[in-house]
DNA sequence: GTGAAAGCGCTAACAC
DNA sequence: GTGTTAGCGCTTTCAC
């Protein structure tokens, strides 16, 4: 069958614990007995047993990556960084989907395969504040993404939401644009990215002297395309005059955008549309998309260097961090003054 | 520390064994003993160890999902699927990337992580037929996805790419296009979709016996929205005549699609577009993308049976399978007759 | 510098 | 029906 280390101790004349001290790159090896062994490791092809070993040494160099799933752009790229990142350091990555239902979270936070990985990376979307309690409770080392927990017991990255939001709205101000939507606000979230973004929307208003006006401020219950085009559209229906959109995120800001253009409404000339993500589709849309650039390289450095700090108790005592990543506005066309 | 199946047994007040069976749904157990079991493990809040358990069973209940990266929203959707399908079978999914890289893949291929999980889903870009042998060697179950290796020593699974292409051909030819842009041809490939995909289109031109003009194959090296884009606007620079343009993936579609209405051109009365994949972006896009949907649904099913019944021995005797999914061609704006 | 032996937590053959 | 025990393949303490 597979070989193990005795086979390979065998066959270099050695015991098994030269072979063990020649792939942990243990320093006082003769260069002989070195060269022997490795001669026998890959005469065999010889690969040791993770499990073995991870039950041995307590540690699998697997980590999880909860998200809400895959088909959404942001999280998918975000998962090819983390893959990325992590593989650089060895590690693996597990992924696991939450559908953003809390149910769901849960059940991944408690379910067995926790056991399995040295770590989890969590952008929770379900869970809240009120959940910090189980979340104090789980002893796997853990970063937070994103906003629905903040000031939780365990590390957390994210960005800085409320001044990208409020760098956004600014930037359609500083264009020229007075009567400007919020396009994605929800009264439901709670705390969390809606909350926060929209707080961005109002400090810029305020800092420019415009009066906020409730009929610019578009809920959209779910940040998916058709869920931005469904609002945008119910949002024409109603009449209301309007230059500029500041959308809470590209998914939205892509379905309204396509509606807005088939109502013949001229991007950025009649209204001026930006973003927020800097997902990849929309470098190639007619027009390009302004968007702001959350730093997903720096969350995903900074998460995962917390995230192995605690792993390998480096950071055992310290309290839970709180990174905030500094974000980027790009303009592209959707922005472009007349 | 983390409590063990023996701390469960002395609360329980039972031995080792029967918590084992108990966990294990073992048949034969008094129901107040299960129950003393079953109180105990939740009081501790015990996780059976994976690694132990994988150790002794040889199972980790993991699989390995190879894709060449999940900035590609085609990889990043089938990811999805995969993840969902693997969740429902008490499978949890590693992905690694490869970048299409064939080092990075050989390298994935022979490393230690394959040693951790219990089956491998592949999707080949690097590696090809003259792998065959190297692919061969490999014990841990496979399925191959894609159609870099064909008639390998592994399972695979694909969809009918010829019959696709075809189909997207003949659909722009039905609704009178005669001068069809065939983008996406890659000669360096070799065998692989572009061949493939080149092919359907040729047997669609045939059958309506339209000739074949070689100013309308156009190279795309790399299927992204940015290199579809690049290659028609060289394409639009070269003044051919055309009013169709069968594109090779969804990608190069939307990166064309936006140079041509750059360019004046109106898509689908000047020119009429068809894509392949049906990744979620091209519903909202303006126009919508008609397109052809691989069954993407189908080829995760079908691998993951495959690759279970691998996995458990059931189909430890028969030979390499292949499995064609069937496609649907689905219309959307851009292909609507004027 | 290298070897012998214990033990990580679990499953399963075998005993009772 | 339940308990005892060996051993999966590895790392590591302790001898030598």
């Amino acid at each position: 069958m597979t070989p193990t280390i005795h086979d390979v101790a065998r066959l270099a004349e050695v015991s098994i614990k030269t072979v063990s001290n020649v792939m942990n790159d243990y320093p006082h090896i003769r260069p002989a007995t070195r060269q022997r062994v490795l001669d026998a490791i890959a005469s065999l092809d010889y690969k040791p047993n993770l499990s073995a070993r991870g039950l041995r040494s307590g540690k699998t160099g697997l980590v999880s990556l909860i998200i809400p799933d895959l088909r959404n752009p942001y999280f998918a790229e975000l998962a090819d960084i983390v893959v990325r990142a992590a593989e650089a350091q060895g590690l693996s990555v597990m992924v696991a989907q939450s559908n953003g239902q809390r149910e769901r979270e849960l059940s991944l936070l408690v379910g067995p395969r926790m056991q399995m990985v040295d770590g989890v990376l969590f952008s929770a979307l379900g869970l809240s504040a009120e959940d910090n309690d189980l979340l104090a409770r789980i002893r796997t080392p853990m970063v937070l993404l994103g906003e629905r927990i903040l000031d939780g017991p365990k590390d957390h990255v994210t960005m800085r939401n409320v001044e990208g939001s409020e760098a956004a709205t600014a930037h359609l101000i500083g264009i020229g644009r007075r009567r400007i939507v919020a396009l994605g606000s929800d009264p439901a979230q709670g705390l969390g990215s809606a909350a926060l973004r929209l707080e961005g929307y109002r400090r810029a208003l305020r800092h420019a002297g415009i009066e906020e006006d409730p009929d610019l401020l578009v809920d959209v219950i779910g940040w998916y395309r058709r869920t931005g085009a469904d609002s945008m559209r119910a949002f024409l229906d109603r009449g209301v005059d309007f230059d500029g959109v500041v959308a809470f995120n590209d998914q939205i800001a892509l379905g309204a955008l396509r509606v807005m253009q088939e109502a013949g409404l001229h991007v950025p000339d009649d209204v001026a549309v930006i973003g927020f993500d800097d997902v990849d589709e929309v470098r190639y849309t007619l027009p390009s998309l302004s968007t702001i650039d959350p730093g997903r390289e720096e969350i995903v450095e900074v998460a995962l260097r917390y995230l192995t700090g605690r792993m390998d108790g480096s950071d055992a005592d310290v309290p839970p961090r709180d990174h905030l990543t500094s974000f980027r506005l790009i303009q592209r066309e959707s922005t472009t003054p007349a």
